[in-house]
DNA sequence: AGTTATTTCAGACCATTGTCCCAGTGGTCA
DNA sequence: TGACCACTGGGACAATGGTCTGAAATAACT
């Protein structure tokens, strides 16, 4: 599957020139003139993709696109290139969590190489989120008992404990965990800690 | 108590006029003329403090330093303060986790700004490490036998198969499990999973 | 009005773990 | 040799968790 490269760029000719370059190297490419416009047809994170993004552009500048996109929750990986680059930009942008920032005008090879970080990073990230959101699913099916019952479980208090906190019997207790193993597909009490740890619901008292 | 700012340049009157400009600002000073000198008396990791350090020093460069604090393990946050700054060595800094990347001349708001953010950071850092560090510790005390035992109970096997895994009895690995959870200094077993997991120990089957 | 989901609870029974007590073997080290 | 530790194992018992079958009240939605 080819990566998706979305080039946002006021200049219209460097516009294709770069998505002839990129489309030779086998990518696919969507070209924007402004941040607004990228805005309007929001890349899908769940597809390989990632940003080629002038700084300076009318409208939105780059870097506010990308805390724009962040705000959104956007994952997508961002290669800023532009034509002047002070340092402080440089900087805040990387450490927003860019991929790369490149200057023009740039070598193919540069530039093919951030691209390819970027999609594998994206890559590498989308396979995470992705087993987190599945963990994630599987805790909403949940009902509001069993969450309770479940928060009490993870953190090592027994059924007798959690009956007394939830003012009811360690019988009930009992049939709410049943449910709550069947629900979260685990059928040992350290997978469901496990979940629990990396879903990050430990957290709170562990600190 | 005041952070401790290690200066390394290799301009003598640069370093006597910031090491001046921090002292007033309620620092403490370490000063050394080149990357080598900073090694050969190394920081000291459990102290709060940071590197405000040149790119351009005679022998090893900025970056270079930064490289061979990482390999050794250190965890002292960098400032990079240099004269010229190119738009890769800064990428590279920054992505190598270094706290900014600042041009000369500095301001003094700009030049606090960050030795204030690298001590917050070294000192959270600090603090997560000390945990970590005290579970570890806590590992190290199990004999190699009730090591694996542990392995195993975090995994969610049960005594009887621990016992053929290891080819000894079920009533063997009880004895184990309860010098573990003895050592470990814990009282259930998703306490148990739950350092397993901090510690990355779960990773390997779970990936 | 009927259906469904949620939460509640019971008895009986087995499996698993935890906790006392105890003790032998083999290795290391002063 | 004597002391210590790691690893091994046992008996007896209590505590806890898991499974099976069954049931009832309440709320919400169709």
């Amino acid at each position: 599957m080819p990566g998706l490269v979305h080039v946002v760029d006021d200049d219209a000719s460097f516009r294709t020139a770069i998505e002839r370059r990129l489309k030779l190297s086998g990518y696919d490419v969507a070209t924007y003139a402004s941040a607004q416009e990228l805005l309007d047809r929001l890349p899908d994170d769940s597809k390989p993709g990632c940003i080629l993004l002038d700084v300076r552009i009318p409208g939105l500048s780059g870097p506010e696109l990308q805390s724009r996109l962040i705000e959104l929750g956007s994952t997508v990986p961002i290669v800023f290139l532009t034509g002047h680059a002070d340092t402080p930009t440089t900087v805040r942008a990387i450490k927003a969590g860019a991929e790369d920032f490149l200057t023009k005008p740039v070598s193919s090879e540069q530039l093919i190489d951030a691209i390819e970080r970027a999609l594998a990073r994206q890559e590498a990230s989308r396979h995470h989120r992705r087993k987190l959101e599945s963990l994630r699913a599987l805790v909403a099916t949940l009902t509001p008992r069993e969450h309770q019952v479940f928060d009490l479980i993870v953190r090592g208090k027994i059924n007798k404990q959690i009956g007394h906190e939830l003012g009811t019997t360690e019988r009930t207790i009992k049939a709410h965990r049943h449910q709550v193993m069947e629900k979260m597909q685990v059928r040992s009490l350290a997978e469901l800690v496990s979940i629990a740890e990396r879903l990050g619901l430990l957290d709170a008292d562990k600190a």
